[in-house]
DNA sequence: CGCGTTTGACCAGCGC
DNA sequence: GCGCTGGTCAAACGCG
């Protein structure tokens, strides 16, 4: 429903390409060995599906619940979590052939902050994708070292 | 017409 | 053994 007009073109260098690196500060990214202990996807919640996959999770700071980082994703789900005042979203991929999935989860201390779980890997052929996220990335591995 | 969002109900795993 | 929480699916509706 959100309008993901809002993505500038990334062929600027300097440009963000996202409207989160503005904003790059409050922007934390961790694997989920670092901030789940990597024993959380032991808890067999995953229902039939107690495979590992690579999980990543991102505490933006964002008006908006979805960031649009060029892939569509299809909400399918939401439910309101009990140790969170407010309810946690799960999308998934809309391709077919990507598997991956994402939740995303507002902070009941800060409603400013976000919180986007990645669960798996994006299998789909997008090669512009890989030039919109170059930059990111490139911030991410940047921010990851003061973790 | 097609796609995405929304809401409710159902199911499975874990804790007590 | 029962109850609770979390997660997913399915159908319907709305919008582009």
């Amino acid at each position: 429903m959100e309008p993901q007009q809002n993505f500038p073109p990334i062929l600027s260098q300097q440009g963000p390409p996202f409207p989160i690196l503005p904003e790059a500060s409050g922007l934390h990214f961790c694997s989920s060995s670092s901030i789940l202990g990597g024993d959380e996807q032991n808890k067999g919640k995953g229902r039939g599906k107690k495979e590992s996959r690579p999980r990543f999770v991102f505490q933006t700071r964002s008006e908006s619940d979805v960031l649009d980082d060029g892939f569509r994703w299809r909400k399918y789900g939401q439910k309101k979590v009990k140790n969170c005042s407010f309810p946690r979203s799960y999308y998934r991929c809309s391709q077919l052939t990507c598997n991956v999935k994402k939740q995303v989860q507002r902070l009941s201390s800060d409603a400013a902050i976000v919180v986007t779980t990645y669960e798996g890997v994006h299998n789909h052929p997008c090669e512009k994708l890989m030039e919109t996220l170059s930059p990111l990335l490139n911030q991410m591995q940047f921010l990851s070292q003061f973790q």
